[in-house]
DNA sequence: GATGAATGAGCGTTCATTCAT
DNA sequence: AATGAATGAACGCTCATTCAT
């Protein structure tokens, strides 16, 4: 007699996927975890088998994000160039990783707009980020409070999170999907247009002192 | 005689005050209406018995900010002046008015990524948000992909909303709370900084055309 | 200034008709006093005020019947006659009495059905019925446990009531109106020729042994 | 090793047969699911794993019923036999089908004179019973008003149907248990009198015609 | 006579979690 | 590794009833 046929995946990701894809989409309290085990399509037991509770089920999925995340930003760090040109890789390196897993940031968005249990491994991340932006961006121009690394900070990751997690809204708004590829490469292009039009006062800002 | 010891507020707005802070701090699905019952000191039932469930009561909570916002923008618009100050003026106005009322764009960012059931509130308010800034800007400048009044919406209420969105988690990583008045001062100063960038390069652009 | 215009019947007795009529449609569990004040254009509390609880309410209202049906029967007994056309007397008194007040024997069915606690006072009112008609039954035959009073007793009630009890049902099952003139004729011709056929045979064996 | 101390039936069945009891003796609004956990010794909860409403137990248990009922109808109408005898036998069959599930003509009426939420299966399950006696009974004579099928119809489920709504009633007035082997049999031959003196009748009628 | 506000108790239902197998 | 059964706690909500005015 045969083994249960077992999917192509085996129970504990295909648990970890449904996880991610119902909490990414429903929100943590909106998804139980009967759900999760129908879509994996394996008994709910089982995913406390595989995971202590609902919290570190979440826990890991944001933790396997996390992880991608800081590749990325690892593998964009190693190149050398000049600071403008690290800026706008940086910005392209989040955005894209960003559309590719476009869960990611509204999961974020879901904890940190509900002070969730998730806060504190949301904030190391965080840091992390904002580090790597800090170094180049303080490289760049004397520090004025309208100029600091943090308002960048806020204000970049803002202008790219945001899109993702309104997307649903901005496609019944106006009609068309923010995840396609023709609408990607326009915000992309207003990103770096918009990074450009900041640099540029920049320049000219520490000309002119 | 005293005036039956109630408190400041009769028992519907205490109600609806305490169901803000509760749904602004925890989100939707974390606050039971036994907390908010609590919260404002009434008796359980006495929440259904003024707002019929607890969907309509988040409804009344987030409609009582609908009003708030519209009125603020309706004050904007009503003034007469160039297009440069308008979008000045009216993105202080945004700003202001979610420094006033900082729960309010936690509350939307909860809904919108995590597909809440009052999407749909959202959406139309959204879209009379977007109708307010789309004539000035289409007035500014050609319409190109990277610089369309969609982008400049959602790049500027990503900039302002995720700012406050992400208040706690900020305080924690600065040691400063973002929410006092030196911090928004910053912050103000910094969206100005970053609006006065785009139309000067928006002016470049179309001088150069 | 006016005595808020009072409705042609006062508060009282339109709340013990709205109560007769929902309990007689809904039964006593599935109607809540709010449904009764609704339908009686009264407020709540008002309820209260004349009935002091839900099962008073619904007291008074089968008391309204049973003083209308013992009228009916005495009214009946009151006349001399031959045993066989008494009991025809009273049989077909019963069904007018049922055909026009046929949320009544809705209510008996729902207490009986499911031990409501008015089961008692049913049951005087029962006895009254049985003692009304055994007197004719013994006159007329030996009592052989088939030919019993109660027996016949139980028989007659049964055929009347579950006609008006099951009314809908029939209706659905039909496509005719069990309450209508033509099927009500239908239903009391029919009594009327059961009841013969059993006096037939009592007869025809009181002749014979 | 003990086999894991369960009773005698399973937890599944044991929550259907205390739901049976209780609806059948108070009636389904008067019987709370934690009335039937206590009565079936398990946990609240346990009632919702196995039927998933309370709705649906009802109809669960009032299911079971149909299909034996449905049963002992087939097995009579397999029998060969003349009309008059068919009569008999079915009366016979379902007169004693009550006898020994007396619950069920209870549940019924709670459901039909209250308009309950189950008319509808009930309504299919009497336009069943009715078609199995119509075919005799059209078999046997003209159909005058008074004579039809459907009167036959309603005036046998009467006659049967109340002597077990009533039994606890009855049982009161009269001091004797409708439901003991000795009043089941006087009702028993009560019923068939009733019925030949129907057939005598329509017989003598046929004749005369 | 009439009402709006208030409340305690309970209901049907869900859910994260446990456990024996 | 996997599962069916079981449970305690909580949740949103309803309702009969009370009470001050």
């Amino acid at each position: 007699m045969e083994k249960k046929m077992s999917r192509p995946k085996d129970s504990a990701s295909r648990i970890l996927n449904a996880a991610d894809e119902l909490f990414g989409e429903l929100g943590y309290d909106a998804v139980s975890i009967s759900d999760v085990a129908r879509k994996a399509q394996v008994n709910k037991a089982l995913v406390f088998y595989y995971y202590s509770s609902k919290a570190e089920l979440f826990e890991q999925v944001i933790e396997r994000y996390y992880a991608a995340h800081a590749a990325v930003l690892a593998a964009v760090a190693r190149r050398p160039m000049s600071v403008r040109q690290r800026l706008h890789d940086m910005l392209d390196a989040y955005f894209r990783f960003m559309a590719t897993n476009w869960r990611y940031p509204r999961l974020i968005q879901q904890q940190v707009s509900s002070n969730g249990p998730h806060l504190e491994s949301i904030q190391r991340n965080l840091a992390m980020l904002f580090e790597s932006i800090r170094v180049p961006l303080e490289d760049l121009a004397v520090q004025r409070p309208e100029t600091s690394a943090r308002q960048f900070f806020v204000t970049f990751s803002g202008m790219v999170i945001n899109y993702f997690t309104y997307a649903p809204v901005l496609s019944a708004m106006w009609g068309t999907d923010p995840l396609a590829e023709a609408e990607l490469a326009a915000r992309r292009s207003h990103l770096h247009w918009v990074l450009d039009g900041m640099l540029d006062k920049l320049d000219r800002e520490s000309a002119q002192s």
